[in-house]
DNA sequence: AGATGTGAATGAGTTCACAGCT
DNA sequence: AGCTGTGAACTCATTCACATCT
């Protein structure tokens, strides 16, 4: 059915954008959408919007728009958004602790089932309800729990290893917070969130003339207020 | 001399990236380095790195390669982190005293100047030898430090007014960790970093077949073990 | 009419390939 | 010989413009 294949990042950033943005209308009861809607929401095309939901097949009613609890549902299903993502969080320091509550907290798709650090002090306490293990349990807990994403939140000098034993473990996507370009294992998805040159961006842009874009995470620049 | 105007996005993260190789390399003694071997460093190609590098002022010698120190002075002055950029950071839940710490730790060419909230709880504690203050101080305080960047760590439903509240503080970019889109003021640059977006990417590919890519944050997929 | 879906045109970014320096 | 700098080719992404459906 869907022919899902092969979207290309920024893609996916967006449709999870939308998809967000389509939860919140169908909760205020907002029936049906049209591209120009969405793109005045996002700051983006018309065009880019009706590309993209285009490619996760077409269910937009020409003349009239689209169905926003039937997008909501196609959109949730293309990003395999149906289910329950399980992650395990290494390294326990600020922003471990604080990645995992706000996760904790978050609409429940991502599920923390593990919690790792080296340092004893931190081994035995609990983040959210859950204890806080040796990353000697990694292993054990990515296999029994069925984890599939490590989040990795540990100082830099460290990064590599802990990514390694992550891979060893068996998780099939790593996201790595440590500010470090990590050597990447081809056999999983890796992806890096650099705070640091994310600063520096902005430093570096203030520094110029300054061109008034915005910039976002993933690649692309669209921007809504949907709240 | 640098005609270093209007670098895209992508290419100065790759700069801040290779600045902070070139640091590495110059404290272990290394005098000179190509751009064959910075490219494995980073899983770049060779010719990415000259067209990034020739961008900000050739400074490489032909059949020799590129000064280390040299290179890393020109990047610094390019990226403009020969100075300090004073920081505040908006909203001292567990993200954003997580951020606190992590860039007090930080090389030190962002200084946070300024930590606000509006719970009376955490007003008056203290980050890193700074009192927490109540947002209504925020103006104030951009004003009096000189302060540039904003750091926004607020909880989703109040980040747009806080975002608001940095913009007329005065503060010249925004770097958002709330899990919204904001609509972007015109006169300062903003820029989203979205912890969900990229948890989704992730979950969206490991459903896939499973492309083996790397991806990065500012949108490129280079990768480097520096240290 | 009004909004989608989509080929064609444009634009941005990356890689190729080689000329030019040391 | 070796490595940089750079125009040209190419790939990927976005925008245009319009045919198509309700």
């Amino acid at each position: 059915m869907t022919l899902s294949n092969s979207l290309s990042p920024v893609t996916v950033n967006r449709l999870s954008l939308y998809l967000r943005c389509l939860h919140c209308l169908s909760e205020k009861g907002v029936v049906k959408v049209s591209s120009k809607q969405l793109a005045e929401m996002f700051h983006l095309s018309a065009a880019q919007i009706r590309k993209d939901l285009a490619q996760i097949g077409g269910l937009g009613i020409r003349g009239v728009g689209y169905d926003v609890t039937d997008l909501a549902q196609r959109l949730q299903l293309s990003l395999g958004l149906d289910r329950v993502h399980r992650l395990v969080i290494v390294g326990m320091g600020n922003l471990g602790r604080a990645l995992g509550t706000f996760l904790a907290f978050d609409d429940g798709r991502f599920k923390i089932v593990g919690a790792f650090d080296t340092d004893p002090d931190k081994i035995g306490n609990s983040l959210e309800n859950l204890e806080i293990l040796h990353i000697r349990d990694l292993a054990e807990v990515v296999r029994s729990s069925g984890a599939e994403i490590g989040v990795l939140a540990v100082p830099a000098a460290v990064a590599q290893e802990n990514y390694d034993a992550l891979v060893a473990a068996g998780v099939k996507a790593v996201l790595n917070f440590a500010p470090v370009r990590l050597d990447p294992d081809p056999r999983i998805r890796t992806k890096d969130v650099d705070i640091r040159t994310h600063l520096e961006e902005l430093g570096f842009f203030l520094l110029q003339g300054m061109s008034t874009a915005a910039t976002a995470d993933g690649a692309f620049e669209p921007c809504a207020r949907y709240r």
